[in-house]
Formats: structure tokens, sequence, C-alpha cells
DNA sequence: TATTGGATCGCC
DNA sequence: GCGATCCAATAG
């Protein structure tokens, strides 16, 4: 079943960790890509040095400040795009980035982009409760870790906080 | 207006 | 370890 708006409209972390086993849907030019998460990062409000949004709203992290279910999508080192979902309520910056699928090439954020055909240009500010972009739970149950965030170490503590989830005992291209 | 460096990846 | 390659965010 198809995960409501309900579901991102609560605490971050919660929602970086519940995705975890849940499915990613993609329709794009009559194909169907799908795959389960299998790693996510929680980026929350004003203190997470590591968030886009942490100096406040910016045309580019506009997205991160509004309604939760929409997906923000950006540009990363000039080649890749990278997906998240934003959560909690309006006007508080927070959202979850999709860093893993179990689905070939697709472990890593830059990576699963390219496989699902995410980009900012058609996906940016999608509803992630529609038909286009969505996730499903499908009953799967799993056990997560917690993991230092990643390629953040400019943001001092804050790339210290446990805020990466993984599934236990999946093998990612990250391994701390 | 100019400069810098990034929520990455793949190859050295 | 480092370059690719674009653009957002700062500084001037």
């Amino acid at each position: 079943m198809k995960l409501g708006r309900e579901f991102y409209d609560q605490e971050t972390k919660k929602v970086a960790q519940e995705l975890l086993g849940k499915f990613l849907v993609r329709k794009y030019r009559g194909e169907i890509y799908q795959a389960m998460i299998t790693e996510t990062e929680a980026y929350v409000g004003f203190d997470d040095l590591a968030s886009h949004a942490h100096r406040g709203k910016t045309s580019r992290n506009q997205i991160m400040f509004g309604p939760p279910c929409f997906a923000y999508v950006y540009l990363i080192y000039g080649m890749y795009h990278c997906l998240n979902i934003i959560t909690e309520k309006e006007n508080f910056p927070a959202a979850v980035l999709i860093r893993g699928l179990k689905y070939p090439n697709c472990d890593g954020s830059g990576k699963l982009c390219r496989e699902f055909k995410i980009s900012k240009e058609n996906c940016n500010g999608l509803n992630v409760t529609g038909d286009i972009l969505y996730i499903e739970d499908r009953g799967i149950k799993v056990e997560f870790e917690a993991l230092p965030c990643m390629g953040v170490s400019y943001a001092g503590d804050s790339a210290l906080w446990p805020w990466r989830f993984r599934i236990k005992n999946h093998q990612n291209t990250f391994n701390l």
C-alpha cells in the first residue's frame, strides 16, 4: 500500500528509519522501476550543520520548508542528483535522503537517481503520494542500524550525529 | 561580478 | 587520493 502524507508528517528520524524495507516506485516513459530502500539519512532543522537548510531558506532549498511528502532533488558535484523526501510540518526544514536501494548499481544516492531516471528537472517538487514517484509498504519488516553521516566533514559535530540508517547486515558502498 | 567548494562517484 | 563538471552560496 502506498504511503500517504501522514507517514511523512512525523519526526524525520522516525521516517528515515521506517522507510527502510519500503519500496521506491518510479514511473518514467512507460517503464516502472521499483526496489527496496536499504539506506537513508535524516537532515533536520537549523542546528544540523550538514543540512542545506541550516542557514535558512534559499532558492534551492525552499522546498525543504514546504509541507511533507514532496520530493527535493538537487544537482551535486555537477554530475549527480540526490533524492530527498520532505518531512515534518510546513516552515520547519527537514528531509530524508535516500542513499541506497536493493537494485543493481543503486548503492549510493547519486547512482540510484541515475538508474531510476530521477533528476532535478523531472522530479524536484513532485508530490510523492502521486503516481509518478511514490513509496509503498509491502509488509516487509527489517532491522536497522544507525551510522554517522557521510560526506559532510565540513559540518563539524553534525557529521558525527548517527542520523544515517541502514538495513542491518546489508552491504552497501559505505561500510562504517 | 568573481570565487569557491559541494548530502558523489569512479578511476589512479 | 583526485578529477569530473555545474551551479548555489558567499564575498567583494
